[in-house]
DNA sequence: TGTGGGGTGGCACTCGGTGCCACTAGCGTC
DNA sequence: GACGCTAGTGGCACCGAGTGCCACCCCACA
């Protein structure tokens, strides 16, 4: 009805995104259904699915645009840094958000790791990330994507970065600092262990 | 109506899981709707979901019993061996399935593997081996369960089993084998990168 | 003054999953 | 044999996620 005067194509996804939040953060994921995100966000049940396929989606901000600009900085990275290392760096600098965008990221990963049906969602969503990894470490090493290398980089640095995450939510520490500890305890062979 | 006449607590279940894998396999696990897995096995789409809780589930047979397993090795595990390596050697040990049963367990595995809503449901599935894993390694060098090394072992070695799960799937050796493959790589900090 | 396209809302439908109730079979007790 | 207990089952109604279809409205452009 009222149609959105201008809707430079994200006002409302933003809006959508924005009470999907709140309400996901007050309430357990699963309790809230998409008519009251939908009725929160000041759009129908059907627009609701227009803009994101799945409930779950609602959580993920521009995580297309995050797995492409990670893309971008591995594909810049140079042949003497270390493949670990420029993975790191990537995952550094693609998590770098502003001071003021942080207590958003905090509770949006906070829901992912906890919430079970989005923990179960992200595993679709991070294997973008992982094919995009993968790819990497195989042009450095000439093996293909599929290989046992290239694949185990992949997962295993994801590894790093989520248990980074897991140590940055439950303490009050940067998370550049979490990625970088878990990220050489990784590339060392977990010294501490010996 | 049949009633079962004895039904020693599991022919129903195993009878399910024969009928819901055989028709995974044949179709995406997407479009086999419940009612046809009950149909096919001769039960009510009611009794189904009360062996199952998720129609995901039917895909895993006794993974509780496997975590369970991993646990106990873990527990029996001495202090004088490397951490990755006990880790290592109960992965290897959970799955050493006599050769008859690995088509149906490769066939289990490319489903997990390949089927996006299985391998988001496996997320949920596999959390309970990482917190098994994780209480392990705290035992052995003091931590919290949920610090950054426990966490981060237990995710990452889950990585490298994962990945020699996919490299199994592709090839034709053993498993055994790929785990101790994708085990060395990560125990030295993959040592092939440098 | 048309006219075409994009965003929207409403509606009906499928499917996964759950709560409730009724039925039956087996079993031990009096 | 009648009673009650329990476990497994089927049927039914219901909720919520997601989808296809159609009608509508608004804006841009001819």
């Amino acid at each position: 009805m009222t149609g959105a005067v201008v809707d430079p194509r994200g006002i409302t996804r933003a809006r959508i995104e924005a009470a999907a939040l709140e309400l996901f953060t007050r309430r357990d994921f699963e309790t809230v259904t998409a008519d009251e995100v939908a009725d929160a966000a000041g759009i129908s049940r059907r627009t609701f699915f227009r803009h994101f396929a799945t409930k779950a989606d609602a959580v993920w901000g521009d995580f297309h645009g995050h797995v492409q600009r990670l893309q971008e900085l591995l594909a810049a990275t140079s042949d003497d840094q270390p493949v670990l290392a420029s993975i790191c760096a990537a995952y550094v600098e693609v998590n770098d958000y502003p001071g003021a965008d942080l207590p958003l990221l905090r509770e949006r990963m906070r829901l992912i790791l906890t919430e079970p049906a989005l923990q179960a969602h992200s595993q679709v969503r991070y294997a973008d990330v992982d094919r995009v990894v993968a790819e990497h470490v195989a042009r450095r090493t000439g093996d293909r994507p599929g290989a046992l290398v290239p694949r185990l980089v992949a997962l295993s640095t994801r590894a790093a970065a989520t248990t980074a995450f897991e140590t940055w939510l439950a303490g009050d520490g940067s998370l550049a600092d979490d990625l970088h500890a878990a990220f050489d305890q990784l590339a060392a062979g977990f010294p501490t262990l010996r």
